[in-house]
DNA sequence: TCCATCGTTCGAATTTTTTCGAACCTTTTA
DNA sequence: TAAAAGGTTCGAAAAAATTCGAACGATGGA
């Protein structure tokens, strides 16, 4: 009964600026960001815009967001539960994601 | 004496949040928009951490940024003067380019 | 006028990201 | 105990970004 992977994640420390810029810079990745902002989900309760995409992708989507700081990955049973990594975030770029989360987007990268 | 040319950029209401956030998510644009605060500069007095990077590179990274609508770049002379879009950014998306301009970056992107 | 300066653009090569199926692992349920 | 559910990882293919030299254009000065 070893449980599920323990994910690494960034410490508070390394989370770098351009990297969560980068993270956010998908419509996608931004989406499931946002998603997260009233509390964790499980990774199937995280919908994408296609629910189409293969979980590889989506597994992916979660990784970049994962190592770039932005949300924190833990075993809940069998699923994952995903989390915004809020106070890390506010405490390392004061600001940030309040401004990223509550922008309207009007404009879509394609 | 036809003039340089007047290169495209977005009126503020076409300016996209994720392309905004990419263009800031390379080190070496962000540090070029970080150069801007203070007032427009020529091409010329934005410096790269490489200063032997080709102009033909440098070119394209301003490009990035205004294609995106972080900055703008008029003719100047045969100079170019570059600026912050400052009202339209902080019209658009309010916060935003103060916590990213302010954000104090530890670690960094290789 | 001629020429050096300051930048943009183009195309090709390289590098980085993204996408996806297949294989695998753990937990829950039958 | 077997099988299904929920996800991660791997490798390869496809797509997108970056880099750079070469060619070009406009401006300002000699």
């Amino acid at each position: 009964m070893s449980s599920s992977p323990d994910l690494p994640h960034p410490e508070r420390s390394e989370i770098s600026l351009t990297t969560v810029l980068f993270a956010l810079s998908d419509p996608e990745r931004l989406a499931i960001a946002r998603q997260l902002v009233d509390g964790p989900l499980d990774m199937a309760e995280c919908h994408l815009s296609n629910p189409d995409v293969p979980k590889s992708t989506k597994s992916h989507l979660m990784k970049v967001l994962r190592t770039s700081g932005v949300v924190r990955n833990e075993a809940n049973g069998r699923a994952r539960r995903l989390s915004l990594r809020r106070e890390d975030l506010d405490a390392r770029f004061p600001g940030l994601l309040d401004s990223v989360l509550s922008a309207d987007d009007g404009g879509q990268k394609p």
